[in-house]
RNA sequence: GGUGCCUUAGCUCAGUUGGUAGAGCAAUGGACUGAAAAUCCAUGUGUCCCUGGUUCGAUUCCUGGAGGCACCA
């Protein structure tokens, strides 16, 4: 069989992956992988803008919609699962495209993650508890003594990090550090990076109007029924937790909605912080993404 | 028409007893290895409405003007 090929699609919400993974899936007869964080979960659809049913139908799409919110589901599950996708549907065909907007689970499929030991959920939460209890300065504090290398390293004002590194010294008995940067076995594809960007005044546009298009399509109903399970994880959501701040009587529904806008502008912005580091892209304006790329593969594979 | 108050960063406003100014929000830049649509870090020069005057020096005080708000006619 000849050289296996990953289109990967990279760009900010709401630039147009969708649209251009469907033309490249036409085009090369190949499947969708989609890395897309919030896509995953089966009861929401609406606020994640999941592709269409229309969308759906005119390629075949995996990794949408294929899990509950209520499964714990992270990275590494995910890099694990598109891998086995991947090899066996290598053994048959040579192209696939990956296409999402999560710049980890991009990264997970593309160069793969270092093994970690899996961390039970009750260690977490009591880091949670002590963090709230104790404060942060304790665990920093604590860090430094089993982990200086961390310390050092991590952004140690983010209580999250600070938490992942204490729960894998606790599970596994070694620092965090020392897992890190271990050779990966290479992939057995070649990857081939699109990377979309449109000009921030055209992309703000497009996502107030998106959002304008996902409450005409009945977001706050979607949201209503997810409401009573609001604590969990995936429910952290831009365009969920807004509306679940004006369900608790927070704010009213107009600054909701201005809420969503504003921090789909920001998450915009930090999927472009994340893909402008990248190197090996061929970037495409979006308005001419499409022939633009097509001219590329057609030269390149 | 009269009286009073207001006009300073994209927005809401503070402030300078006269020495060209700073908060919140917004915005921008960045980080990111199983929470990632999450989480965290950094970044504040703007005709201080216009005009003339007083002054070594005016965004600040005074004159005149423009715009806004409130009340009285």
């Amino acid at each position: 069989m000849s050289e296996k090929h990953l289109i990967s699609i990279i760009g900010p919400t709401g630039v147009g992956k969708t649209s251009l993974a469907i033309a490249i899936s036409t085009q090369f007869k190949a499947p969708i992988i989609s890395s897309d964080s919030r896509q995953f979960y089966k009861e929401m659809s609406i606020g994640t803008a999941v592709p269409t049913p229309k969308e759906l139908a005119a390629a075949p799409h995996h990794f949408i919609q294929h899990k509950s919110i209520h499964e714990p589901y992270t990275v590494g599950d995910f890099e694990k699962e598109a891998m086995a996708f991947l090899e066996h549907h290598y053994k048959e065909n040579s192209v696939a495209i990956l296409v999402g907007g999560s710049g980890l689970y991009t990264d997970a499929v593309c160069q793969g993650l270092d093994y970690f030991p899996k961390v039970p959920i009750s260690v977490r939460e009591d880091l949670n508890t002590r963090l709230l209890k104790q404060g942060l300065v304790v665990l920093q504090e604590e860090l430094k003594i089993v982990d200086p290398i961390s310390f050092k390293n991590i952004a140690i004002d983010n209580p999250v990090r600070v938490i992942r590194a204490l729960e894998i010294y606790q599970v596994s008995g070694q620092p965090y550090s020392s897992f890190l940067n271990k050779v990966k076995t290479p992939r057995p594809f070649k990857i081939h990076t699109l990377g979309i960007e449109a000009p921030r005044e055209d992309l703000y546009k497009r996502i107030n109007l998106r959002v304008e298009h996902m409450l005409a399509a009945g977001l706050v109903a979607e949201a209503k029924l997810l409401y009573p399970l609001r604590n969990l994880n995936a429910l952290k959501t831009v365009g969920y937790k807004e509306l679940f701040s004006y369900f608790n009587n927070e704010i009213d529904l107009k600054t909701a909605i201005e809420e969503i806008k504003k921090n789909s502008r920001r998450f915009a912005k930090r999927q472009s912080t994340w893909n402008r580091k990248k190197t090996n892209v061929q970037w495409v304006s979006y308005k001419s993404a499409f022939q633009e790329s097509m001219d590329y593969l057609n030269k390149n594979t």
